[in-house]
DNA sequence: GTTTACTCAGGACAAATGTCCTTTACTAAT
DNA sequence: ATTAGTAAAGGACATTTGTCCTGAGTAAAC
């Protein structure tokens, strides 16, 4: 749901350290509402959040969104594109301000390549990437919305994040209308 | 949907090939109907279809199942769980005889540890895992049961696979009682 | 041939979700 | 203060999906 990689962001923190003319990594930064990585498009750098909160996302005909993670700190994304050789899959955008890691293609297509070391992080990061979006695409299937929204609301309250209806509505897949209905419905449950 | 991979394939063959003794990777047979795997159990070994098709699916609460994905030559699976130090994720089950390549696990930790190639390989067969679930996820929720009905058919079409009703459902996440609507509505529209 | 048992499709109705539109409430302009 | 504009919430109704059950069809038992 929210996605966060200590190991990770110490790995890369080293790499960007160790560089000789800092060329390779660099540092960016994005504010609240810019994008990251935009659907369809290509891109020339691999990221890595080291702080602040994004989400990642499909658009659909245009208006439609469909929310698959929120993404913070330690998330490596743009790799994934990389490795399959295809234009973004999804959009990622920035939820709050965030700085990344923005790592050069041809450096990390030789990490790739020759460091064992992030070939077993990455590994380590797409099983529980699976693990998650296996989990999650079967209970939003075999259980209630009211259940995901639960979760959605924990996690809010939890990480003391902004989540506006439009994306929670996106997240799990329903209409604001929809939500609306469930959200009144579990406050007539709970009180 | 149907997921097979040639190259792992290969790669697994020259690896069974090459062993002195032949007892890190040995051949195992499945009848159709049998599980590989059996959800929240531990497992011994790594398996890679070397032939047959299976289906991968979540059992909640005893009988309702969802399933992700079904899979083919040179699908590896067990590895997930492995990587991640947990139980069975799901159960695998034969749809037809199948005939697998069983990996003892120090021997695939090795693997993991030592050889890039496997690294690479996995980093593949993952980024096309994490595309296909998440597209997948997204269009579940976005787009009609019927275009996701459809799509199934064409693959037991193409592929010449029976898949039952009953597999059919849970592939979608619907009860057999809606499938059999959607089916109605397809037939109607189409002829 | 008749009976029994089992499977499967679909009818009847309930619950969940979506579409469309009205109401409400708040803000900004005059 | 009045009006107009805008955004969010929810009512009314349609569609989709689910639960429960009936009835048709088939096969086995007697």
């Amino acid at each position: 749901m929210l996605r966060t990689n200590q190991s990770f962001l110490s790995y890369l923190e080293q790499l960007y350290k160790a560089q000789p003319h800092k060329e390779d990594i660099v540092l960016k930064s994005f504010s609240k509402g810019e994008r990251l990585f935009v659907q369809h498009e290509t891109t020339s750098k691999i990221m890595l959040i080291k702080s602040g909160l994004t989400k990642c996302f499909f658009t659909e005909d245009d208006d439609n969104e469909y929310i698959l993670e929120f993404l913070g700190e330690g998330e490596i994304i743009g790799e994934i594109e990389l490795i399959r050789k295809i234009p973004c899959l999804c959009n990622v955008e920035a939820m709050t301000n965030v700085t990344v890691y923005a790592i050069a293609i041809p450096y990390f297509t030789d990490l790739l390549k020759n460091d064992i070391g992030l070939n077993n992080l990455l590994l380590d990061v797409y099983a529980e990437r699976i693990v998650n979006t296996s989990s999650r695409a079967s209970y939003q299937q075999l259980y209630t919305t009211e259940y995901s929204l639960a979760k959605l609301m924990e996690l809010q309250k939890k990480h003391g994040i902004e989540i506006s209806k439009e994306e929670m509505a996106a997240y799990l897949g329903i209409t604001i209308r929809s939500l609306n209905s469930a959200l009144k419905n579990q406050n007539s449950s709970t009180s």
